[in-house]
DNA sequence: ACCTGAACACCGTTCAAGT
DNA sequence: ACCTGAACACCGTTCAAGT
């Protein structure tokens, strides 16, 4: 059989008018969930949740937007929670332990802050919709557990879980978006620098704690913050258990 | 003098020909941060925050989005923290009273909620930024008077204003989500019969206390939550203030 | 200084058509 | 069933031009 498809041009031809073989390219993964959550979350973690649309996900897959339906028909809400399931399954648990609960349950809020910081924009996804897909729920079962080992009431068990969860969610949103305010506008020095300086400005007549307080109101860092929310609402929860 | 304006037409002018006379409609308003605000609310009012773009509060106004940036320099963002304030405005202060510090605070932070809820989607403003506008900073201000009068200390009271403000909005923007995906899907009974089934057929293996306790997961309603959330992390305030 | 029409570069989603 | 190009109806923002 001679090779038919050897043929030779008279002319260069453009890149369009060239029939492209399988050969020409490397080949193309086939998409899939996984690969097109992949994607996104690559350019999540180098940008931001704003960066990942659809369009800009096709193109990281050489592909157009329309293709991605085919996986995720549920289309942008779908990819998101797709995502945030993804960064939700990294977070490691541990068997709940009576003797040290409460470390227990601030070390396991501190990786799910970890994850969703090494994410930006994840955690707005987390007040998106009630938890109910199984990496949130497994976390959920863990922090409660951990609870109910702590002697802590059935009912009080379960607000708590809801509220350390929240809190935890609320606290990685508002870091994200002090980070992405950072950002481009490099002539501000540093937000912290800037709110003193509005805090210790401000009418002392109508603001006398604000401006007496500066200084306990900006210092502790968010690592600090969330410790103080966390570790404060367990000592309630644990002066409520004592009480009853 | 002779009213030279007064003419005849031989033939009817169009619309477009006619030249238009203030006469001919109502008096447009002049436009002002005001104006657009006050239209943009109502917008938010009506639907959520998604509906409020710069093009649907133009139309409002009768003009195009445009000539909303004569007013908004800052365009989108700009007037989303314009609407904000607007909204934490509309929440009375109360001077402190060191005997019923805990009433009051609980008391400040539910009239914020309920501003809150009354404007769909504008609780997800509040993590957009840090607290530096009057309105946000009188709440605040207030909040830290009544724990201050407690007799927290002032590192205490700091963070713990800063949580419990956290706490709140975080609250009202999962009020806001929560309600916005009951409207449209009419199928679906409610949202919380719907996550009791959900949590009673998970696995137990797996969730041994999720599908024991989904009543207490699932009963209590966001005013109870909410309350529940406010008042433990108050009871740990006060415990720690005992303690020192 | 105020206002505007038109355009620009995006966005999510749908659909008819191809394989 | 999978994939695609093209279009649709939006979006925020900019800009030259008018008053």
């Amino acid at each position: 059989m001679t090779n038919v498809r050897r043929v030779t041009y008279s002319w260069p031809m453009t890149a369009d008018a060239r029939p492209r073989s399988r050969r020409d390219r490397p080949a193309k993964a086939p998409l899939s969930e996984e690969v097109i959550v992949d994607a996104a979350l690559a350019i999540l973690r180098a940008e931001d949740l704003k960066a990942v649309t659809l369009q800009r996900v096709a193109i990281a897959l050489d592909t157009g937007p329309a293709s991605l339906y085919v996986y995720i028909k549920g289309g942008r809400d779908e990819l998101r929670q797709a995502m945030y399931d993804r960064v939700l399954s990294t977070v490691t648990l541990e068997p709940p332990n009576a003797d040290r609960w409460r470390e227990q349950a601030l070390a396991l809020l501190e990786r799910l802050l970890a994850a969703f910081e090494a994410h930006p924009g994840i955690a707005a996804i987390s007040l998106a919709n009630p938890a109910s897909t199984r990496p949130a729920l497994l976390i959920a079962e863990n922090l409660l557990a951990m609870l109910l080992a702590g002697g802590i009431t059935r009912q009080d068990a379960a607000l708590a879980t809801d509220t350390l969860l929240l809190l935890t969610s609320a606290r990685a949103i508002e870091t994200d978006v002090w980070r992405s305010q950072d950002d481009g506008h490099d002539d501000q020095p540093d937000i912290e620098q800037h709110l003193h300086d509005t805090y210790t400005s401000l009418p002392a007549a109508e603001f006398p704690h604000f401006t007496e307080l500066a200084e306990e109101l900006i210092g502790p860092d968010t690592a600090a913050r969330f410790q103080f929310s966390i570790d404060t609402f367990l000592d309630g929860l644990a002066a409520r258990a004592k009480r009853d």
